[in-house]
DNA sequence: CTGAAAGCGCTTACAG
DNA sequence: CTGAAAGCGCTTACAG
């Protein structure tokens, strides 16, 4: 059982392999007696189109590289599936890569995709190696870089304004009276994680209030760190009223830390949370939050780096800043309010 | 800034492409003088290989397709990770495809592809249509379905013992001495639901229960569904005093809203998940549930499927079948039991 | 020990 | 309105 090939067709119907492609591809007119030979032939021998082949001489595989730091992380999932999605409905497929934050499991994946010649990279970075995109840049393949901000300047990018939403999320906390804040973060060399400490230190001072070093923890983004970090947290001699989390799973792990240690949330301690994933309406009590865009950045990132494909854009490079927003729940309120 | 070729390797270093086809990939010796000319060259132009042509030429892309119904939901995205992962390890890049549980869209993604000349497919079924399996098979693209089973002979599945493992879950309720006990299901096209509410009718019968069609009701495996159905449960004149539900995501949605209606899990209300992600083990109170082996899931789909892409293995169509595990924790406890 | 050449399956500039 | 042929970048059977 071969592969049936355009030739075959060609022959199939009685005329050449030029004919053939074009009615394929709707490339030039042709005779609609011919043409409907070479679609009886096309049907008839269950013509396939070879993609490959076609790259080949294209040179251009309509094939976008994906790397992500974890996809089994909700966040990247939710990402990913709408990247995949968006490049879907423009004709693109995705090879997708878990750089699991390594660096050299990264390089790897982004030499397959140099070498699988797709047409574009998003990339969201597992930190640190920039030489990685030089490499993409230098084999002229367009790159847009989501999420996480990399020390280079010459490449698309499409962020969350991080700094805000560290504001945002603070002043709320600051609003409801509380004055001892804590913060949960992130690993300290993701730019997402900084910025929103940044924000949360410029909404302290703005009020005048000294920034303390023991209130701040770093976990992972993961579930479990929440927990760790808020039993920490908790030992303090001056125990927090409210805390501000980067993320809904380490938010979630801390709620149930508190809780463990007899604290009811809010009355005891006010919960922020970062990113609003499905779960974060639905746990008790609902988890106030900075929603995030994940349609918006993958659509941004995805048409962005569509536009670069296409050649379309101007040389100069686009910076794409987004919001969040404050999505207020049942995690938090007034200090000193009582449950009722 | 054009590519570089291996021909332009062949010329800088004064040698045939054959030659440097060979010294690249080690396929038949080369005097080592000769070699050196060829790595400097290499080196010197920054040669990188081109996988299209090469698999134009070999008739294999080392690209594997994966569609899952929604990378979004934390059990596909897990597995997908995995996939990835042992993929990886075997030197193979894998295009993912959300299928949505859209058949149309399935079946858009299976065109693709066979004309991207994918090596193999692992499929989680979005349900129904066997047409698109077979048009794999047709193109000898090599299949393995994992998770869902369809009604399709000559392929190869991976999938979990439902059957047992809805048995196993309801048998431990029994133990606790419950005898009302619900079921919130997935879609029941589904063959892992439907096998799950198998073995839990099983369950009840061996004790001589009666099957109860109003204490069963159907969600969607998400979290909103999982809150809906308790709802409804809740309203029912008897009262079920536990419940088995097909997925973690739901029965958390659950917990969620017996608490709402002022039930204590688990002295009012026992609760059996299903999965076993992340987070079932520290939500309060912890979930009881059914691990799945994501892993096992993973690895044995993609080493089954790479054996039948070597052509290593015998003709006859495996079926292997994953045993899931109870995993006790705090949402379940003997009826009647009272808090602390 | 090495090379010339065919061929994988397409698209497309050129010619008529 | 249509076709012969080159060429995309590789691998490899064949020959020496």
């Amino acid at each position: 059982m071969k592969r049936v090939t355009i030739k075959d067709v060609a022959i199939e119907a009685g005329v050449s392999v030029t004919t053939v492609s074009h009615v394929i591809n709707e490339t030039r007119y042709v005779n609609p007696d011919t043409k409907l030979k070479v679609q009886n032939a096309l049907e008839k021998l269950g013509y396939r189109p070879n993609s490959v082949a076609r790259s080949l001489r294209m040179g251009t595989t309509k094939t976008i590289g994906l790397i992500v730091p974890d996809a089994s992380n909700l966040f990247f999932a939710e990402v990913a599936r709408k990247i995949e999605d968006f490049g879907y409905q423009q004709g693109y497929s995705v090879i997708l890569g878990n750089s699991d934050n390594d660096s050299d499991k990264q390089t790897n994946y982004i030499n397959t995709l140099i070498a699988k010649q797709v047409d574009g990279v998003i990339f969201i970075s597992a930190g640190g190696e920039v030489q990685d995109l030089q490499q993409l840049l230098g084999n002229n393949i367009p790159v847009v870089v989501a999420d996480r901000d990399v020390p280079l300047e010459m490449v698309d990018v499409v962020l969350l304004d991080n700094e805000k939403a560290g504001y945002d999320a603070t002043h709320h906390l600051l609003n409801l009276g509380h004055e001892c804040i804590a913060c949960i973060t992130g690993p300290n060399d993701l730019s997402p994680s900084m910025l929103r400490v940044e924000g949360y230190r410029r909404a302290l001072s703005e009020r005048g209030i000294a920034f303390r070093e023991d209130l701040i923890k770093a976990g992972d983004f993961r579930f479990k760190s929440g927990e760790v970090a808020m039993r920490e947290l908790l030992k303090q001699s001056c125990r927090p009223t409210a805390v501000f989390i980067l993320n809904d799973m380490m938010a979630i792990g801390a709620m149930t830390a508190a809780r463990k240690e007899g604290l009811s949330v809010p009355y005891d301690l006010s919960v922020v949370g970062f990113d609003d994933i499905e779960i974060a309406s639905a746990v008790i009590p609902a988890l106030t939050t900075i929603a995030q865009p994940f349609d918006k950045l993958a659509e941004s990132a995805t048409s962005l780096l569509i536009e670069r494909m296409k050649g379309e854009s101007t040389q100069e490079k686009k910076r794409i800043i987004l919001d969040a927003t404050l999505v207020v729940r049942e995690s938090t309120c007034q200090r000193g309010s009582v449950d009722a």
